[in-house]
DNA sequence: CGCCTTTGACCCGCGC
DNA sequence: GCGCGGGTCAAAGGCG
């Protein structure tokens, strides 16, 4: 696997058959150069699920991450990834050129499980191909049937492909990486709306374009948790799946994870526009239940970004023990409120201790040496 | 004080 | 070459 690792964000894994020890699907990884994407079409349903993510640190070690991260790894009672992870170097996955990148959406596009975010977040899966389309299962000939047993049967088809032009060569062709994890629903989000599976890097909000042919705004963020670092995402809402969130990372973190997350000075509040500064919060919740398709992204990329929020900051010291790297969803009922967030656990089907051993990031598991640097830099409980 | 979000303007890649 | 549209900049204002 090493052998043909070029280091750049080209590089994609997904899970195979590498290390030993790991819980099944976790360990095993194999990378794709994407100069071969082209021709290395993949699509696979398997038993376990493939995951394609980057294997250095490219995009900040929260997808070096990936691999033990149990959002995107197997659960012990979730069996498919919550999204993609996948590189294009296509701007526009959803726009349908035949130069883009394709994403397909391998959820029940009747939203069927849409109201089960909070108990099966990694029932959906993406496919990525050489044309840039998000098109979900159900545009396929796929029945709803065999769509749910697609699920049921915990497999995840991916496809990815290579831009034409492997090479970097402008700004619309950079190597991105897209990330689709579910929106929150309106009993799943905090307060103002958002959901909160935050990673660990400090985000700080950019610019917000409206997109043709989207009615969803997309959020650009920049890693404020370093100067200079060049690490940038993107934030939106599916347009098939307006449940869906697509987040495209860019550029990698040249600094190492925040220890310290001074970047977050001065973001300790929650995202909020002046007109709901007066609002309470059971109005604003209110609000975002009666119209939770109304709300807008911006809200949720801050908070997926860990753009700000007391909510993020608190989650941040509880939930690196969690998520310890990746993404961490809002959980259940916590509302992103630190107070609620164990609360939430309650609903975790998965202790969160054990989903760390399981992964090796505690105590038993290999001498990965993520997982060393998690347990003495990032582990709460150390 | 420092960092945040918001938002209009500007830049620039890309297709025609 | 032109225009569209995405991406970025930077000023203004807010919050802790």
């Amino acid at each position: 696997m090493e052998s043909n690792f070029h280091g750049d964000l080209a590089d994609i894994f997904r899970p195979g058959s590498v290390n030993s020890g790991d819980p099944p699907g976790v360990s095993e990884w194999q990378y794709f150069d994407q100069s071969d994407q082209e021709t290395q079409m993949i699509q696979k349903s398997t038993r376990n699920h493939d995951v394609i993510m980057d294997h250095h640190q490219g995009f900040g070690q929260p997808f070096t991450s990936l691999l033990a991260d149990p959002l995107i790894l197997d659960q012990p009672t979730s069996s498919t990834p919550p999204c993609f992870f996948g590189t294009t170097s296509l701007n526009e996955n959803h726009k349908q050129s035949p130069a883009a990148g394709r994403i397909q959406l391998g959820f029940d596009d009747n939203n069927n499980n849409n109201n089960n975010h909070n108990h099966n977040m990694f029932s959906k899966m993406l496919q990525i191909s050489s044309k840039s389309e998000i098109i979900t299962s159900s545009s396929n000939n796929s029945s709803s049937s065999s769509k749910r047993s697609l699920l049921e049967a915990s497999t995840t088809s991916l496809q990815i492909s290579s831009p034409r032009n492997p090479a970097i060569k402008r700004r619309k062709s950079q190597a991105k990486k897209v990330v689709c994890i579910p929106a929150p629903t309106p009993v799943n989000s905090r307060p103002t709306g958002e959901v909160v599976p935050s990673d660990l890097w400090a985000w700080r909000k950019y610019g917000q374009k409206p997109i043709k042919g989207s009615p969803y705004p997309r959020g650009y963020y920049r890693c404020s948790s370093s100067k200079g670092c060049s690490a940038r995402k993107q934030v939106e809402r599916s347009r098939t799946d307006p449940n869906m969130l697509v987040i495209t990372y860019t550029s990698e973190h040249n600094h190492p994870w925040p220890t310290q997350r001074n970047a977050l000075a001065g973001s300790t509040r929650a995202p909020q526009p002046p007109k709901t500064a007066t609002e309470t919060t059971e109005q604003q919740q209110q609000q975002q239940q009666q119209q939770p398709q109304k709300e807008s992204i911006e809200d949720e990329g801050s908070a997926l970004l860990g753009g700000g929020g007391i909510q993020v900051k608190d989650e941040l010291q509880v939930l690196e023990g969690s998520f310890p790297q990746g993404y961490r969803p809002e959980l259940p009922g916590s509302g992103g409120q630190p107070d609620d967030f164990f609360s939430g656990l309650g609903e975790i089907e998965v202790d969160p201790i054990s989903m760390l051993l399981n992964h090796g990031f505690l105590g038993g598991g290999d001498d990965d040496e993520e997982a060393e640097n998690y347990n003495k830099d990032l582990d709460p409980f150390s």
